[in-house]
RNA sequence: GGAGGGGUGCCCGAGUGGUUAAAGGGGACGGGCUGUAAACCCGUUGGCUAUGCCUACGUUGGUUCGAAUCCAACCCCCUCCA
């Protein structure tokens, strides 16, 4: 391949944003002319988006950066029905106002990755409900439908997974690939977008638009996909202690977040600051060139940059505070989960193990009196060798807060009041 | 609609009357080693007011001293046929 000569490609392809494209450079050429629309689809089956959203959210980033018009499609009305792709079950169907819900709580992360407004390469944000909802369905049937053939829709990857793995596919999942595709004729028709990027899953859903687009308008359009991210051990990425590492902060704490980043495998570090940051190619050179404990400095660095570009410098540096605090000193950091107890309540004694699950460290008793068992049970950085310890007023330090502790990594306060 | 196969814990998957909170693997968590990394080794992995009690093998009922295991009905999935 050429080098790119638009800004837009050069930049994702040395991000290493690109696995694939219809037609790299017819994209370039026209990239490299003058702005261009480009649209990336989003569920709205959570109040937040996670990780695994991050590369496409940072693709319209780039694409904004390099001068062209990004459009964030909300899949209100695709969320109605479900995409099938990789799931065992069907999805249970949301109602209007789950969806609007959603939709909210998505819609603050975009606004800290991207500006909207009305310029000619402001965001907009757009809901496929518009014009989802509305459908009639057999004028659909006989204008769209018949330009879609199942003979190839039954040998895109998200339809063969499911009959290879013999799951049940409802025709209504069935359809959401019809629909997808209709999409892109609308944005095309009424934005006039002419790129579909997505993750590599939905190469078949955007190829399909494009037929679409090209049988009934007779428009050039263009797919272009980046490739799934995984860790170098082969992990899907995205899981801590806590579950899926989301975006909005009342899901994961900006301290969660930055931990998260910060914890990546050594052989992570040079990719991911090209993907998850904005650093200049040199310093993240430099960056990923570290050895051994030295590329802990890196690792700080991705933490930064994109607790940064998630939750703001302030939250950033807030969480770089708590970290270096908590595990440089060992000492504690106000970002730390903390729970409140009444000092009263605290006199009496309280089981360490009751205070574990009610800080979050643990998910039950249960599993608090198990990790005691295993000595990975801390108060005030000593290990709880009694199952039975109970936590009472002499624990608290000058500060008035005990220190709980699960592992070496995980860390929560106690206030008494 | 017919015939056959199947539904087990977070996931995959063994188990066909009792010592089964259910083999094994994956994942996750904890410990060790380290650098808040990877790899590796070890342990844990339903809940509780905890030497006991409760809940659990698609759902509901039944047989039995005793059921994930047997019976019945129902729901769902897969394959083939119509």
């Amino acid at each position: 391949m050429p080098k790119p000569r638009s800004d837009f490609l050069r930049d994702i392809t040395r991000r290493g944003y690109l696995r694939q494209c219809t037609d790299l450079d017819g994209l370039d050429a026209l990239a490299a002319r003058a702005p261009i629309a480009a649209y990336i689809g989003f569920d709205c089956t959570a109040d937040s988006l996670h990780v695994g959203s991050l590369v496409p959210i940072m693709m319209l980033r780039r694409l904004q950066k390099t001068g062209h018009k990004p459009i964030v499609l909300m899949g209100g009305g695709t969320s109605k029905i479900g995409d099938p792709s990789g799931k065992d079950e069907t999805r249970q169907l949301l109602s209007d106002d789950e969806i609007a819900g959603n939709m909210a709580g998505i819609k603050r992360t975009f606004e800290r990755f991207l500006s909207f407004g009305d310029g000619p390469t402001d965001a907009i944000m757009v809901d496929n409900a518009d014009w989802l909802d509305g459908l009639n369905y057999v004028g659909f049937l006989r204008e769209y439908g018949r330009h879609f053939s199942v003979n190839q829709m039954l040998a895109f990857d998200s339809v063969k997974l499911r009959l290879e793995r013999e799951h049940h596919l409802s025709f209504l999942e069935f359809n959401y690939m019809v629909l997808q595709a209709y999409d892109f004729l609308e944005l095309a028709r009424r934005y006039d977008c002419v790129l579909q990027m997505g993750g590599s899953d939905q190469w078949g859903n955007i190829v399909s638009g494009i037929d679409l687009g090209r049988r009934l308008d007779r428009k050039t359009l263009f797919g272009l996909t980046s490739p799934l991210i995984t860790t170098a051990s082969g992990a899907k990425m995205g899981k801590t202690a806590m579950g899926a590492v989301w975006l909005n902060r009342e899901r994961l704490s900006a301290y969660d977040y930055w931990q998260y980043w910060r914890n990546v495998e050594d052989a992570d570090v040079g990719r991911f600051l090209r993907l998850f940051t904005e650093l200049p190619e040199d310093e993240i050179a430099r960056l990923e060139a570290l050895k051994d404990a030295e590329i802990n400095a890196a690792k700080k660095r991705l933490a930064d940059e994109a607790t940064k570009l998630c939750h703001g410098p302030a939250a950033a540096e807030a969480a770089a505070e708590t970290a270096r605090r908590t595990f440089e000193e060992g000492g504690l950091g106000d970002e730390l989960p903390t729970i409140e107890v009444p000092r009263e309540r605290l006199a009496q004694g309280i089981p360490a193990y009751e205070l574990l699950r009610q800080s979050g460290l643990t998910a039950s008793n249960g599993e608090a009196r198990r990790l005691i068992k295993g000595g990975g049970g801390r108060i005030n950085d000593a290990t709880i060798d009694n199952e039975g310890r109970s936590v009472d007023l002499s624990d608290l330090g000058p500060d008035g807060i005990i220190k709980l502790s699960a592992g070496k990594k995980r860390h929560a306060l106690v206030r008494a009041v």
